[in-house]
DNA sequence: CCCACAATACCACTTTAGTGTGATTTTTCT
DNA sequence: AGAAAAATCACACTAAAGTGGTATTGTGGG
């Protein structure tokens, strides 16, 4: 059985998912909610297996919602209604921590659909917004810059990222730590940096 | 026009949807290759829109070529094909910079689909590979460990991040070196760590 | 064959980072 | 108001990281 809370401020649609829901078989609902507010005071309390999310509501929207929600019960799902596909919004409830979206007016059949295959270890999206998701999580692949990189400093620079020691460079690759020293000196004026941690977030890219 | 290459040992198959793309408006086909290093070779100096790529070929793979190509090509894209979803080799693929990926046994309208899908922006996948490449992207959306931190010590952390010596930092918060010292200090201590790249790795995810 | 480059290694020296301890002030929470 | 936590500053010391120069060896490309 499949416990579903629906957060949504349009009371006929709110309803009508409700129904859809209790009369499906293995789908029982947790809770209907007309605002982010309630529904988050409610669930934080008595988690649900899946919730079905509006992005637009009064006052605290169902994006921020999501985050507050995902912080305290990791496991939970939740799959965003939106009445167009706003892609921008939808990406950012993806970010939040929403797996999956669906459109308002798609048919109860989809919108089932949508659910069992969350549950099942899915995720129910675009292809549009896969491939928006797609390219920002294929960060810039790593910096050109890389290849001004010999194989040896490349490797360097892995291991230095990882925080290790000139020392234990040194003792992993079974050279003298001052090679260690000069290849990383080297690297250090290729790009143009005077840090370990700046040479690695020019090459692997800035974080927070 | 949308030109497509294809690159797949099997020659029943690499005719077959060579055939399936002659006899299809709007595409042409811009070759089709038995291995990776031909195709490479071809595709480096003649690119193509979009490339069917088999994954498992003799020689070089195709996720290899797929990074090799996108490298010197970045506009090209790319479309897996395998005999089953081996999610781990379609996710890798991904990586690598394909967009999409299809089954060999999915019925030609289908692959049909997936090239304009993938034409027009979209990016043919499966839901459950989709789940897979946004729960990595929603990377562990900074570690459970910040909440340790105070917010001073949160923000000398991003700092630190950034590469500022400690220096800059007390200059850009008008403190002094010492309570800066002081500040990170503590933050290796309640992270377990004894370096600044450490402690970053530990808060925002390792890379590389 | 020779040159350029990569990889190896050493030394001397400066600067920055990290450790340990202690103390004062400000905020925050009860 | 009073206790606890956070933020501030200082000093002494050690360990690592970064800078600059020099030299040898092997290897691949012209």
């Amino acid at each position: 059985m499949i416990s579903i809370a629906i957060i949504e401020d349009d009371e006929d649609i709110r309803e009508s998912l409700k129904i859809l829901i209790q009369t499906t078989e293995d789908f029982t609902c947790a809770g209907t909610f007309a605002d982010a507010e309630t529904g988050l005071e409610f669930l934080t309390a008595n988690p649900a297996d899946i919730v079905l999310m509006d992005i637009h509501l009064p006052g605290m929207d169902g994006i921020e919602c999501v985050r507050q929600l995902k912080s305290v019960h990791p496991e939970m799902q939740f799959i965003m209604c939106t009445i167009f596909q706003d892609d921008n919004s939808v990406f950012n409830a993806l970010k939040a921590g929403a797996t999956g979206y669906l459109l308002k007016n798609d048919d109860p059949g989809k919108i089932i659909d949508a659910i069992h295959e969350l549950h099942a270890g899915g995720s129910p999206i675009t292809p549009q917004i896969a491939r928006r998701v797609m390219e920002s999580f294929k960060r810039p692949a790593v910096n050109d810059a890389i290849h001004l990189l010999t194989k040896r400093e490349t490797e360097m620079l892995g291991l230095l990222a990882k925080g290790f020691r000139y020392k234990e460079i040194a003792d992993k690759l079974c050279i003298s730590t001052e090679t260690v020293r000069k290849h990383i000196n080297n690297i250090y004026q290729k790009l143009h940096v005077q840090s370990r941690i700046e040479a690695v977030n020019k090459i692997f890219g800035d974080r927070s």
